[in-house]
DNA sequence: ACTCGATGTATAGTTTACCTTACATTTAGT
DNA sequence: ACTAAATGTAAGGTAAACTATACATCGAGT
């Protein structure tokens, strides 16, 4: 019950980008696969540094991937 | 030894923002005055969640304030 | 029917962000 | 000279981010 705030789309995303799977996501970001399905999950909110990571996984700014402010929205 | 990639803007910015205290800015985003001195020195980064908060009290994007890619620059 | 890749879930362990307290140093004001 | 605000530093503790391993389920191919 973290009362998580920080919200991502991650998994939209990798859908997005040609099909990418949790796995190939964390490689190429340098975690473990478990790691990505907790934040897909909003079980709690990455590191700075790994919400950089990902967003240049993805070539977008980091706010485009993640965003403040409750819930599902924006 | 944290090889830390993130650095930030903090210090800059609380002279920029009308001379504000290290304390001041502590109580404003909710953490307390040794998490600022820390993030300053870069000793960590921040967990994203707060990143987002010491942005929204600076009033930029989050990127304006963190920035990835080692060092000074930016 | 069987296999295999992708995902979900769980538990125990390490690392690091952040807190608390405390004290020392510098600078400005009176 | 004294005080007080702002900053630097340090040590011990908690909580949350992240790892490692393991097993279970589901869908797509063949």
């Amino acid at each position: 019950m973290g009362k998580n705030l920080v919200g991502n789309h991650i998994r939209k995303l990798r859908f997005n980008h040609d099909e990418m799977t949790q796995q190939q996501l964390a490689d190429k970001v340098g975690v473990t696969r478990q790691t990505i399905v907790a934040l897909e999950k909003g079980n709690y909110s990455p590191s700075l540094e790994l919400a950089f990571r990902i967003a240049l996984a993805f070539n977008l700014p980091l706010e485009e991937v993640f965003f403040y402010g409750d819930q599902t929205k924006q």
